[in-house]
DNA sequence: TCAAGCCATGGACGCCATCGACCTGCGCCT
DNA sequence: AGGCGCAGGTCGATGGCGTCCATGGCTTGA
């Protein structure tokens, strides 16, 4: 993971669609050298996925709320995770700090759907209670930021 | 936007880099006609943008937290969503409805890093205070949800 | 019923991905 | 110190792919 790894990263992070031509004449080398290079990325798992990514409203997911959940006491936090990774609506799921163990981005058609996620999630055993804001508009999503040599 | 472009969102959110002949076969046409169809999603804004999803540790970005921001009765929230527009830190920025104005999703290297964006965030004009939780693991991210037909 | 426009098809051409062979610089072992 | 081995690079060739074009069928609207 050198320079030009990141570079090449940075590159890909900003339009996954770009050839191994057009990578190479970016960052000075040959076409095959960044092929290998970027092989190297994937298989070490530091590149995960290569996504497009979409307006949601037109696939019919115009609603983004998020929920935090607080978990029953001696609740198994395993079993509430295995039950929230099945919905499919649950677009991020991160392991919190503080008084609700997770935070969900989720993402439906309508407050309809929403209303009946929420149901179902407060249903879910070993889940206290869940706190839901509606997101209005979003401003911008998962806006890359150039990445730095690990310390 | 028929249910064959729903395919090819589908497919391209799963993998970016599928080539136009591949998605070709998975909808069953010919090279030119998903060339066709692809271009004008894309100029049509549906699709926003193709994008290496990264490990965010491997790049120096291992801190993920997310924000909530009060504003200040009367503040200016185009002046308050400026000011956060330039914070490369700040991933994505959601207007949500609730006491709360802005859930911010940030990225940061260490823990110091974070502390002095909080401070610079509550040193923002028109933000009256922020509430913050440390993600302590993400168990998924950006996880796609197959599309629907939009009513 | 006819006309017009949109869209898929198939072919052609040039670029690109990908493989193999060779080269070079560095680290290690003797 | 010198030679060996390896990691990682360039170069060249080839087969597949992206991309443009002309053609033809289907659908829509008058």
């Amino acid at each position: 993971m050198d320079a030009i790894d990141l570079r090449l990263i940075d590159l890909l992070r900003d339009n996954a669609r770009s050839s191994y031509a057009e990578l190479a004449r970016q960052v000075g080398l040959s076409a095959p050298a960044v092929h290998e290079r970027v092989g190297k990325l994937e298989t070490a798992g530091t590149i995960r996925a290569y996504r497009a990514e979409v307006e949601p409203e037109t696939i019919g997911l115009g609603v983004t709320a998020l929920i935090g959940i607080i978990e029953d006491s001696g609740a198994d936090t395993d079993d509430v995770l295995a039950a929230l990774r099945v919905m499919p609506e649950i677009e991020s799921c991160h392991f919190m700090a503080g008084v609700e163990s997770y935070q969900l981005t989720v993402r439906v058609g309508t407050i309809a759907e929403l209303e009946q996620l929420i149901v179902r999630i407060n249903r879910t055993p070993g889940v206290a209670s869940t706190r839901t804001a509606i997101a209005l508009s979003t401003k911008w999503e998962n806006r890359p930021q150039p990445g730095r040599e690990v310390a």
